[in-house]
DNA sequence: CCTAAAATATACCGATTGGTATATTAAATT
DNA sequence: AATTTAATATACCAATCGGTATATTTTAGG
């Protein structure tokens, strides 16, 4: 990695919080020199202007969540483990991730639904990646024969996301844990009794 | 109503679009000077300073949604009617509510999350309005004996608000009302599975 | 160790931000 | 109709915005 590599990759993970907390559109270039410790010139040495830096930090933060989720997904074996690792997933790092602003997704998704358009088709890509990630297991049930053959499998993996994204926002807003885990139980209930053989 | 109240109300209506859709942050008084046609001084004749037009565009927003569920609601004379009621809602305003910005609820809280403090409470008492009403409909449910009279009515209340929140971010996000939908079917699901007599 | 190239810092740019003091116009009161 | 008061417009303010040209420093290659 040379230098500026090395730089580049600095300003996004030490800038990525930043942006999701305050916002990409709110967060100013003189909370990026602030942040980083750099100039100006250095952070347009880096990147062409400010909405690369945008991008980079969001893609960055997606990153990292789709990352940390797999891990926890990876280290089971069946299908059924899986789904209940992806829910854990959500009521372990929850404080964590209240910390840094929240989801990630749902706050670009907000943000970039009719301004910030450049941002949109990313935030897309993330949540069809999510989808496409859930349905995989859901199919891997259905293989190992555990999960009833006959279900609409794109449509639960939605719903449970709909879920989750709508929990972290009502625990977020209401700042009460409670919510989220209504939705992580929901999300499990509905696994139990509709997609389990 | 004296002219100044007029005026005040005039650039609560005509700038409540453009906070939602732009974001409060990202809404500039050259904006709100450019949709009302009234120019600076005008403004700060009828408002201390941004923060109270923002406030005040919000709470306008979040009004009129509350004023036209009502509406819908009242027509119905059963709590099940009205359940159905709230969700048709949904269904049919869905279009409308994309080209003013999507739903202030959903937009509001994200922004205000970490950011934009003094819009928080705001948005939570909304919230909690927004649960209470769907909670009096149970009740009422219950009072009628159509509804199970044993569960928990606040927990099912947040579930609906959770799904509808998520299945309209989805929505807007990708583009597609289908996701609303799937939502707003879950929703009828838990009522007729779980919540009927 | 010296030099060429790459990376970072400095100093600046015009435009826009939220906000205000003052002048002007419109409305209400006598 | 004249006068007072309320409401709106004009013209300005410092601060900050994203961005850039240039100078300086740091890094890598011979």
């Amino acid at each position: 990695m040379s230098k500026a590599e090395k730089t580049r990759q600095l300003i996004i993970e030490k800038t990525a919080d930043v942006f999701n907390s305050k916002g990409y559109a709110a967060t100013s270039l003189s909370d990026i020199t602030k942040i980083t410790g750099l100039t100006k010139g250095s952070i347009y040495g880096n990147f062409d202007d400010k909405e690369e830096v945008v991008i980079a930090a969001f893609k960055f933060n997606a990153k990292r969540l789709r990352d940390s989720m797999d891990a926890a997904i990876s280290k089971e074996e069946t299908a059924y483990e899986q789904l209940m690792a992806m829910l854990n997933f959500y009521k372990t790092t929850w404080k964590k991730a209240a910390s840094q602003g929240g989801c990630p997704m749902l706050n670009a998704a907000t943000e970039a639904d009719d301004h910030l358009l450049f941002l949109r088709d990313a935030v897309k890509d993330n949540f069809i990646a999510w989808q496409k990630k859930v349905s995989t297991i859901i199919e891997k049930g259905k293989a190992e024969g555990s999960f009833k053959v006959h279900l609409q499998t794109e449509t639960y993996a939605y719903t449970f996301i709909m879920l989750i994204e709508g929990g972290i926002l009502l625990s977020r807003t209401l700042n009460q844990i409670t919510h989220l885990n209504t939705a992580l139980d929901r999300v499990k209930l509905i696994i139990d009794q509709e997609i389990v053989n």
